[in-house]
DNA sequence: GGTGTAACTTCCCGATGGGAAGTAGGCACC
DNA sequence: GGTGCCTACTTCCCATCGGGAAGTTACACC
């Protein structure tokens, strides 16, 4: 039905927002704590912000609207003073959840092994 | 060892290299024939030009390029005349095609949820 | 010698992301 | 009662990045 190779498939536009770095550190890090090992918890904008050390707060506060928008996260305000908003993921995001994660730990698993191969490649490079 | 929620840790800028939308569907590509549902396969530039419609010969280039200093694809010149490349999958590569296919189906299946709460979420802006 | 093709490469410009500073609004302190 | 602080943004400016199109190389065919 949907094919993401054809540049004016709706599915293309839903790839580009959902491959980028801030997309997958937020989703993993929505999904558990800082070691991405436990459950799926609510998190406070401020904890994201610190979690995701890096981030400015102009992407991460576009980041979770878009996710909002496309149902991937909710955001719950708290009136408490001052007022505190939490983000939370909805089963749909909870789905992707699951694969940005995995990304996540591929990237931190074959660090090393990528490392390697651009040495290799820059040395032969330079030849 | 690595935590990819750290912006010093290396293994962030593989996240933020392997995060992308070309990224993805060139690895996607490369396991698989058009439908995806192939073995992994070489292809050729222009292969790859085709499948993925709206890709620029610079991006496409240098994409494939990062991904072969990276270790994910092979480059192959073929002394025909004109020269023929193709790109293969390395196993390192390919531990990362099957994530990147399970991303790009992810947005496919999940099309019609998304735009669906996207509706919602803006016609409750404009409220 | 002109033409054609594959795989780039370069140049220009508009879009995008980061950094820093500004904003709202409610309470707490002096 | 005015000043200050806190969270969660929002705005502005600028540097970088991506897209589009044209140029390049190398060789074979006409």
């Amino acid at each position: 039905m949907y094919d993401a190779f054809l540049a004016v498939c709706p599915s293309r536009q839903l790839l580009e927002r959902i491959s980028g770095k801030w997309v997958v550190l937020i989703l993993s890090a929505l999904g558990s704590g800082p070691d991405c090992t436990g459950d799926p918890r609510p998190m406070r904008y401020s904890e994201l912000s610190r979690l995701l050390s890096g981030v400015s707060q102009k992407m991460l506060t576009q980041t979770l609207r878009a996710l909002e928008r496309d149902g991937l996260v909710s955001r719950t305000v708290t009136p408490t003073v001052p007022v505190t908003v939490t983000y939370e993921l909805t089963d749909l995001g909870l789905s992707l959840h699951r694969l940005m994660r995995d990304v996540k730990a591929w990237a931190e698993t074959n660090m090393d092994d990528v490392a390697a191969s651009r040495v290799t490649y820059d040395e032969a490079g330079a030849r």
